[in-house]
DNA sequence: TTGAAAGCGCTAACAA
DNA sequence: TTGTTAGCGCTTTCAA
C-alpha cells in the first residue's frame, strides 16, 4: 500500500507520451493546446486511476506562487479573531487558496520572525493586524508589491489598503446610550496603547462625555501588565475611587477581568450598574445581566478582506487595487445598560 | 527599493565562488566541508549585506521536507481548539516548523479535501481532530508513513498515535460531585454521535448514576441540527418535562445554548439549579452564578502533541515511535454545582 | 579546498 | 498535434 507519489514523468513514461502532453491536459489547456481528445482523455483516466496529485512545491516554485494567504492576527485564541479567521478560511477555501492563521501576540520581533518566514516561502498575499512597531515592515512588504491587507488598526502615515471599523463613532453612540439610560459617573476602562483603533475608542468616549458635559473617567490599564490580579486591583480600586456607576470597557479582555472584579468585590452592583463592553461574545449573551455589546461585523469584515485580497492578487503592480474601507459596528443593546430593566 | 529577491546564485556570481561552495557555507557545512575561513567570512558576510532568505520552496522540493505540520481541528473559533492552537504553534514556532491550522467542520468530506490539499503540499505531519468517517484516510496516511497523530477522539480500530483525556472517568467523577451535593434528577445533555469521546462522556455519566441509583435523564440533540431554536426548543421542554434540578452539559456549544434557554425562561431556576459544562471557557468563571466545570489539560495536550509529532518526524520509519496518550482532565469547582453557596 | 552538474517535479517557450 | 528542453532555487555526489 506504500504508494510512493507520481509524478507527470512517470504519467508520461507509462502512456507513452511526453511530459508537456501531460502537464497541458492537466491544466486543463487541452483544447487551447489542441491535444487530441484520445490522448487527452487516456491521460486524463490514468491520472486519475493512479490518484495523481501534483506537487505544489514544484508548481509554486516554477509559478512563483503558492495560493496561500497569510492572516497574522494578535491572538489566535481571541473571540473575534478566531471567529473572523473561520469566515477568512472558508471564503479563501472558496477560491482555491489555503490560509495560514499565526499570532504576532502584539510583539513586533515576533511579527518580523513571521512576516520573514513566510516571505521565505512567498506566501501570495499578508492579511495583518499589525502590532505597534512594524510599520517598516509593512511598508517594505507594499513597495515590494506584496498584496497586504491590514484590518482592527492600521498605520496612518503609510499607504496600505486597510478594513477598519469607525471605532470612534462606535464607541461614541454606545456611550451615548448609557448617557441616555441616564447613568452619570461614567468610566471607561481602557489599555494604554497608541494604536489607532484604542485611540480612536477612547476619543468617541471622551466626546460624548463632553457633548453631554459629563466628567470624564479613564482608566488607562498600562499595555504591557501581564499581571491579571495587578489589573483586577487597578481596577477595583478605581471604580470604588471614582463611584463609577457605569463602565465601559474598552477591550473584551478588559471586560472579562472587569466582570470578575464586579462578581467577587461588589457583587451587588452587577445587576445596577451599566455595562458596555467592546467586541460582542457569544457568552456576553448569556450572561446575567447579558451584556450590551459593541459589535464588529465579522463577515462583513471578513469578506471586505478577502475581496481586497483577492482583488490586489489579480491585479498586476501597475495598476494596483486600492481599498481602505471604514465599516461601521452596531451597539447590541442588552440588559446590562439598562437601569429598569429586569437584570436577572 | 524594489529588491528582488537574491538566489544562491547570485552571491555565487557577486562572490566569484560557485553554488555549491555558497550552499555549503550557507548551511553551516563549511567546516565539514573544509572551505577556507577566508571564503566562508566572505560569503556569510555577503550573504547578511544583502538580507539573503533561502527559497524554502527549493529547498522543500529537493529535501522533500516542508517544515510545516497541520493542525486540523473541527472548529478554530472554538475555545478550546483555539487556545490548543496557540500553544501548539508556540512549541511548533520554537523548534522551526510552522503550523498551518484549518478546521474540518466535523465534515468527511472537507477533512479529505484538506488532507489532500496538504499532502500536495508535502506537509510533514499531521495533528488531526478526525471526522466521523475519515477513518480510511487516516489508514491510509499511516501506511504511508506519514506521521499523523490524533487527539480529542480516534479510531479504536485503527493502529494510530493519539492524546485524548480519559472523557469517562472525567465525567463519572463530575457527576458524583453533583450527587455528593444532593442533587437528585441529573440530566445530562449531549449530542447524538457514536464519536468515542461522546460515547465515553455518556458512559461516564450513565456509570454515575446507576452506582448512586439513580435514574439517568440523557437527552440527546441531533447532530446535525443547525437550528439553535430548534435545540433550544428540546432543552427547554426537556428540564421542564423531567423536573431536572441539575444538568451535565457534555459540550461547551451546549451549555452555552442551555444558560440562554435557563436565563430565557427559567431565571429563578439559575441559581438553584446544578449546572457542570464540559470544557471550561474564560467567561463561565466570571458568570453568575460562575459555572463548574470538567477542564481539559490544555498545555499537557499541547506539549503532548508535539512531542509526540516531534519524535515521530526524527524517528525513521523503521523504527516508528508509538504513542497513545490518555490524559486526566480536572473538575474546576465553581458555584454553579453547589445548591448552598452563595450564587450571585 | 572548491566546483560542475544532476536532479527534485513542474511549466511553457520553442521546435518539429 | 505532440515533444524537447530550459530553468525555477536548492542540495549533494562526484570529480578536480
Amino acid at each position: 500500500m506504500k504508494n510512493k507519489r507520481h509524478s507527470i514523468k512517470d504519467i508520461a513514461a507509462a502512456l507513452n507520451v511526453s511530459v508537456t502532453t501531460v502537464s497541458f491536459v492537466l491544466n486543463g489547456k487541452a483544447r487551447e493546446k489542441r491535444i487530441s481528445e484520445e490522448v487527452t482523455k487516456k491521460v486524463l483516466d490514468y491520472a486519475k486511476s493512479i490518484n495523481y496529485k501534483p506537487n505544489q512545491l514544484a508548481q509554486s516554485l516554477r509559478t512563483g506562487r503558492s495560493k496561500i494567504i497569510v492572516v497574522m492576527v494578535e491572538d489566535i485564541s481571541n473571540y473575534f479573531f478566531s471567529k473572523l479567521a473561520r469566515i477568512i478560511e472558508d471564503i479563501a477555501y472558496d477560491k482555491g487558496y489555503k490560509v495560514l492563521f499565526c499570532s504576532n501576540e502584539n510583539k513586533d520581533e515576533r511579527s518580523r520572525d513571521l512576516i520573514n518566514l513566510f516571505r521565505e516561502r512567498q506566501v501570495d498575499a499578508y492579511v495583518i493586524v499589525p502590532s505597534p512597531g512594524i510599520q517598516q515592515d509593512i511598508a517594505e512588504l507594499v513597495s515590494d508589491d506584496i498584496p497586504v491587507v491590514l484590518f482592527d488598526r492600521y498605520f496612518p502615515e503609510i499607504e496600505t489598503n486597510y478594513v477598519i471599523i469607525d471605532n470612534s463613532e462606535a464607541v461614541h453612540k454606545a456611550s451615548q446610550h448609557l448617557v441616555d439610560n441616564s447613568y452619570k459617573n461614567i468610566g471607561f476602562i481602557t489599555i494604554s496603547s497608541s494604536q489607532t483603533q484604542m485611540e480612536a475608542r477612547q476619543r468617541g468616549y471622551r466626546e460624548a462625555m463632553q457633548a453631554n458635559n459629563l466628567k470624564e473617567f479613564v482608566l488607562e490599564v498600562p499595555f504591557y501588565e501581564k499581571n491579571i490580579e495587578k489589573v483586577k486591583e487597578l481596577i477595583k480600586e478605581y471604580i470604588a475611587a471614582q463611584g463609577l456607576d457605569a463602565i465601559f470597557f474598552a477591550t473584551n479582555y478588559l471586560t472579562q477581568i472587569g466582570l470578575e472584579v464586579i462578581r467577587e468585590s461588589y457583587p451587588e452592583k452587577i445587576n445596577e450598574m451599566g455595562i458596555i463592553t467592546f467586541d460582542d461574545n457569544d457568552l456576553f449573551k448569556i450572561y446575567f445581566p447579558p451584556i450590551t455589546a459593541v459589535s464588529q461585523p465579522l463577515e462583513e469584515i471578513g469578506e471586505e478582506l478577502m475581496t481586497t485580497v483577492l482583488k490586489m492578487l489579480k491585479n498586476a503592480s501597475d495598476k494596483p487595487y486600492k481599498n481602505q474601507k471604514i465599516l461601521s459596528a452596531s451597539l447590541i443593546e442588552r440588559n446590562s445598560s439598562f437601569p429598569n430593566k429586569s437584570r436577572a
